[in-house]
This record gives structure tokens, C-alpha cells and sequence, in this order.
DNA sequence: TATACCGCGTT
DNA sequence: GACGTACGCGGTATAG
């Protein structure tokens, strides 16, 4: 019978690095729950851990706890690493209901065991509920909760755990408990930032903020916010006399987004300046503060990687979001803040190439698609070629051409109608393509990549059979409106059904090079360190000792993470910064 | 203060 | 009448 320890930590606060251990309930196999309360004394405490050290560096004992990301966080701090399979409920109850917006342990406690745990808030201290916290709070109590939170772990897990196999879930799960150690790890340690050149790039935003606000402000009369739609509305449509695109929200205004304001360019000058105004203040409201929210004691930035909010399969990152740092847009410089830890450190930039469209090749078993990779073509040449009737060599030297391809290669990999395409082309590739010649093209499209289209009317009809639809590995996304009587809705569950395979897949084959690259590290000693990712790309922290080696052993794990049709693509490089690796 | 909605950055 | 996936998060406006 394989050992399970089950435990769960209640600590003072969130943040793993600068909270203490209160106290820690833990479960052995399947039996009595123990709770034991640390002390005050941090000597103390670190004697009573070591007690329960070997228990959690042994391997041949699996690890059970609701969220151990967190825990192991913790423990990690308090210098215990954790070995051993683990398992998790949190984890658990996520590929079995990728659609709930929530899996904490107590929800999922009432849902599947119908039982009322105490809540947290019920117990803590504190005025508002950003405050509170178990400081202080009678360890009699603390001790009814941690030992409540980790006997219903235990239970969950058992209720649990015989679903996901039922429902041919397992292989996704052990790869998302699996990941858990590596995500854990990549929180841990954060990401090195130079912070006086995000000072620097501030300084040099705030002029030219405050230089396009006077410009804008020439137009205006009275008071005026330019991060008002009601104020731009009004400067536009009244007091500009410009026609509207569009109709009137709920609001009654017309929308002034980007989309429609690029269509209004050539109506005024100032239309520029706000769009202009709005994308730099953008960089600085949004990605600047994200970038200061560095750690005062690890001086490093540590972003939140979550394993359980997607529906699809990918990861997200909160608290800063770092995977919507631009990289394209004008605060692309920012990249350069991301630096190595040490001038004896590099960066490694790997990034899967194409790896949704080739995903959706070997989904499709289109001939067409899969010749075209084997042979080393270039995809986005060979659509455009069709589509705009011109040859394949033209369209390949052609980047303006090339691009079109490009846009609806990816434009169909989403199921976007020639509405959704031509807007796309117009806004990324500047062509203002009519709806008929928009449709042409996808008519066209299909008509080559004829797989594809058979596919993703087979998909269509298996999630209308099943209610879900699911990644080549078995990933489930259950679709409850597949068969909805309201037509737009059906339409929304029917892009789902043939989009998720796509994306789920590339983020399960992602996920199994992080694992298989976090176990290479692990078992070799390596000093380096995993940093991010960005569901096709990851970011390494290396030493320079070991650069050479870890290029070789990313690239061939990433592209040996599966074997399939054909083989996957990983571009690598490696710089200073993040904008030097990407 | 909490929530809804818009808008926009990435993939 | 709308018409592209998946997110997180900043802003304004509104309800309580």
C-alpha cells in the first residue's frame, strides 16, 4: 500500500516568503489527523520541522494537501523541499470542472461531500477581508480549522480520485500534479528586474503623456479626461461633428476603441493623439506598476502562475500579469527590465514555432498541412498563395502578402467568420478587404486544407454527442451550450469545440516539456532556474557555466516533449534581457 | 466599497 | 443584431 501523508499549512499571511507557520495539520495514510501548533519561537518551530523533515523529503511517501503549490512554497522557505508524487485536490477538482470559476477547498467540500467546513473568515481576524489573518487567533481554534481543512482534503481526494479515472481524466491530472512542483518553484523564485530602467523608461513616458494631453487638450473646451469615453465621445461626435461608426451602447454612447477610432483616422488629427495617448498611458497604468510590484526581501518580481483557472488547459498569470507584457506595441522597451540575475547569468528564450498550427495539422491529419511541414514549407506562405492566387515563391519574398496568411491561419484556427477576418486584416495588415472577398478567402481556405474542414465539423459533432470536447490527450472541456436553442450561444460552444483541441493540446505539450525540463534540472544539479511562461514560450535563468548545456537540453526537451505526425519546432536564444531573447 | 462594463495588452 | 480563442487588469460609471 503506497504511504500518503496529507497536510496542510496556516500560516499569517499569503505571501510565502515573509509569512510564518502557525500551525500544520497532517494526516499519515489513512487515519487520525494530528495537529500540531508552532510555536512563537521561531527556533522552536524549526525543531518541530525538522521532526517532520524526513516524512517530507521522502520519496516513497506521495503528498496529498489542497493548493501544495502554496504549502510547498512555505515549506521550501522554512528550507524542506518536498519529494515524492503529489497529489491535489484543487488540481483534482479542476480537470474534472475546467468551467467552475472557483475550486477552494471548501466549495468543493460542500459540492461533492455536501459538508460545512468553518471558513476562514469565520475564524479570522481583521476589519476588512483583505486583512485578516489567523494572527492572534486561539491556536484551540486554528487547530479545529487546519485539522478540518486537511480531514477533508483527505476525503475529497478519495471521492475524487476514482472519478478522474473514470472519466479518462487521469493522464491530464497526473501531468497538472506533476506541474505543480514546477510552478511552485517557478513563484518561488521570481524574476530579476532592473529597476532604475523602469524608473528611466517612466520618467520618459511621463513627457511624452504630458506633451500629447496638451496637444489633445488644444481641441477641447472645459473640463476633459481623455480616459473618458463620455468626454471622447462628446469631443468626437458633438462638438468634432464627426460621423459615428456603430451604434449606441447601453450607455448611450458610441464605442471609441481602438478598432473604431483606426476607421475615424483620416476624420481629424486629434484622433491620432488619442490613440497615441492611450496606448502609452496604457504601458504605464498597467505595465510599468506591474514591474514595481517587486518583493522588498527576495528583490525580485513574483508573479502568481495559475494552474486552475482556463478552461482549456493553459496556464494564467495574476498579480502582476506577465503574459501580457507587450512585445509587439510601443512598450515593448520594457522587456529590457527583465534581465538575468547576475552579470555571471543569461537568459534562455524558448519558444514552440507555430505550434497551435501544427497542433491543428496533426488534430486534422490534413495531407495538405501535414506534407507541407514535413517538407519544411512555409505555412503562411502556402495559404496566402491560394487564397490570393499568386505563386507560392511570390508569396513567400512578399511579406505584406506572406502576413495575410499568416492572419488567416490564425484567424481560422479560432473559427472567426469573414466579419472577424476582415476586420483582423484590417487592423493587422492594413487591407480593407470587402466581406464577399473575405469569405472568398475562407472558401478558399477550406477548399485546400480540406482535413481541416472535415475536422472541424467532426469535432462539431462529437462535443454535440458528448457535451465536451477534449485536447489529443484527453483534456475535457465540457461545453454546455453545444445544444443550446439560442443560436448565438450554440455558435459560441461550436468555435469552443473546434478551438479548445487546439489551444489545450499546444498547452498539454508545453506543460510535459516544463515537467520533463524541471525533472533534467533536478536529477543533474543544474543551477538553473525556470522563469515563465507564455503558453508557447518559456524563460530560462542560467548560469553561464551552464548555458551551452541547458540550450541543448531545452530545445530537446521541448522538442521531444511528444512525438507525433510531425515534428515540433523550438526557436532558442539566449541575451541579457527578455527583449534580447525574444 | 463592491460590481458592471468597456477597453486593451499578450497568445 | 452580432459575428475570434484564452486571460488579467486598468479605467469610469453606477449601485448600495
Amino acid at each position: 500500500m503506497t504511504k500518503l501523508l496529507t497536510y496542510d499549512l496556516e500560516t499569517t499571511g499569503l505571501n510565502p516568503r515573509t509569512c510564518r507557520i502557525l500551525g500544520i495539520a497532517i494526516c499519515i495514510s489513512v487515519g487520525v489527523t494530528y495537529y500540531i501548533t508552532l510555536p512563537k519561537c521561531i527556533e522552536k518551530a524549526k525543531k518541530i520541522l525538522e521532526v517532520l523533515r524526513p516524512y517530507f523529503k521522502d520519496a516513497s511517501i506521495e503528498k496529498l494537501g489542497h493548493n501544495l503549490k502554496y504549502d510547498n512554497q512555505v515549506l521550501k522557505h522554512y528550507g524542506i523541499d518536498v519529494k515524492g508524487k503529489l497529489h491535489d485536490t484543487m488540481v483534482g477538482d479542476y480537470v474534472l470542472h475546467p468551467d467552475r470559476k472557483h475550486h477552494g477547498l471548501k466549495l468543493i467540500s460542500k459540492l461533492h461531500l455536501n459538508y460545512q467546513q468553518l471558513e476562514f473568515d469565520e475564524i479570522a481576524i481583521g476589519k476588512t477581508k483583505q486583512d485578516k489573518t489567523l494572527e492572534g487567533v486561539d491556536p484551540k481554534l486554528v487547530s479545529v480549522y487546519a485539522c478540518e481543512d486537511t480531514d477533508q482534503t483527505l476525503q475529497l481526494h478519495q471521492y475524487l480520485h476514482p472519478q478522474i479515472e473514470q472519466n479518462g481524466l487521469l493522464d491530464s491530472y497526473n501531468l497538472d500534479c506533476q506541474l505543480v512542483d514546477v510552478i511552485s518553484e517557478m513563484e518561488y523564485n521570481g524574476i530579476t528586474i532592473d529597476i532604475d530602467l523602469v524608473k528611466e523608461i517612466e520618467s520618459e513616458i511621463d513627457v511624452l503623456l504630458k506633451n500629447l494631453k496638451q496637444s489633445i487638450l488644444k481641441f477641447t473646451s472645459g473640463e476633459f479626461n481623455i480616459n473618458s469615453t463620455k468626454d471622447v465621445n462628446h469631443l468626437l461626435f458633438n462638438q468634432l461633428g464627426i460621423e459615428p461608426i456603430g451604434d449606441k451602447n447601453k450607455n448611450g454612447l458610441y464605442s471609441v476603441s481602438s478598432k473604431i477610432l483606426k476607421r475615424l483616422l483620416p476624420e481629424h488629427k486629434v484622433i491620432k493623439l488619442i490613440l497615441d495617448y492611450r496606448a502609452i498611458y496604457k504601458v504605464k497604468s498597467t505595465f510599468i506598476k506591474a514591474l514595481l510590484q517587486i518583493d522588498p526581501v527576495s528583490g525580485r518580481l513574483h508573479t502568481s502562475i495559475n494552474q486552475t483557472v482556463t478552461e482549456t488547459g493553459r496556464l494564467s498569470s495574476s498579480k502582476p500579469n506577465l503574459q501580457n507584457i507587450p512585445s509587439r506595441t510601443i512598450g515593448k522597451k520594457l522587456r529590457q527590465c527583465f534581465i538575468a540575475s547576475s552579470e555571471h547569468h543569461t537568459l534562455i528564450g524558448a519558444d514552440f514555432s507555430n505550434i497551435e498550427l501544427r497542433v491543428m495539422a496533426i488534430i486534422s491529419q490534413d495531407v495538405t498541412m501535414l506534407s507541407a511541414y514535413k517538407d519544411g514549407e512555409d505555412l503562411h506562405a502556402l495559404t496566402a498563395s491560394k487564397v490570393l492566387g499568386i505563386s507560392y515563391q511570390q508569396a513567400k519574398e512578399n511579406k505584406d502578402q506572406r502576413n495575410i496568411g499568416k492572419l488567416i491561419n490564425f484567424g481560422l484556427i479560432y473559427g472567426m467568420s469573414s466579419h472577424g477576418l476582415r476586420e483582423s486584416l484590417f487592423l493587422n495588415a492594413g487591407k480593407d478587404f470587402t466581406l464577399e472577398q473575405c469569405q472568398d478567402f475562407i472558401n478558399t481556405y477550406f477548399e485546400l486544407y480540406r482535413g481541416v474542414a472535415k475536422c472541424r465539423e467532426d469535432l462539431v459533432y462529437k462535443a454535440t454527442i458528448n457535451g465536451y470536447t477534449e485536447t489529443l490527450f484527453g483534456r475535457k472541456r465540457p461545453l454546455s451550450n453545444i445544444n443550446s436553442n439560442d443560436s448565438y450561444k450554440r455558435s459560441a460552444a461550436k468555435r469552443l469545440a473546434m478551438n479548445t483541441p487546439i489551444q489545450g493540446t499546444a498547452a498539454d505539450i508545453i506543460k510535459m516539456a516544463m515537467v520533463k525540463i524541471h525533472k533534467r534540472i533536478k536529477s543533474e544539479g543544474l543551477a538553473s532556474k525556470m522563469l515563465l511562461q507564455v503558453h508557447d514560450e518559456l524563460l530560462f535563468d542560467v548560469p553561464n557555466s551552464e548555458l551551452k548545456y541547458m540550450e541543448k537540453l531545452v530545445k530537446y526537451e521541448m522538442e521531444n516533449a511528444v512525438h507525433l505526425a510531425i515534428p515540433m519546432e523550438v526557436d532558442l536564444q539566449s541575451g541579457r534581457t527578455w527583449y534580447d531573447v525574444h
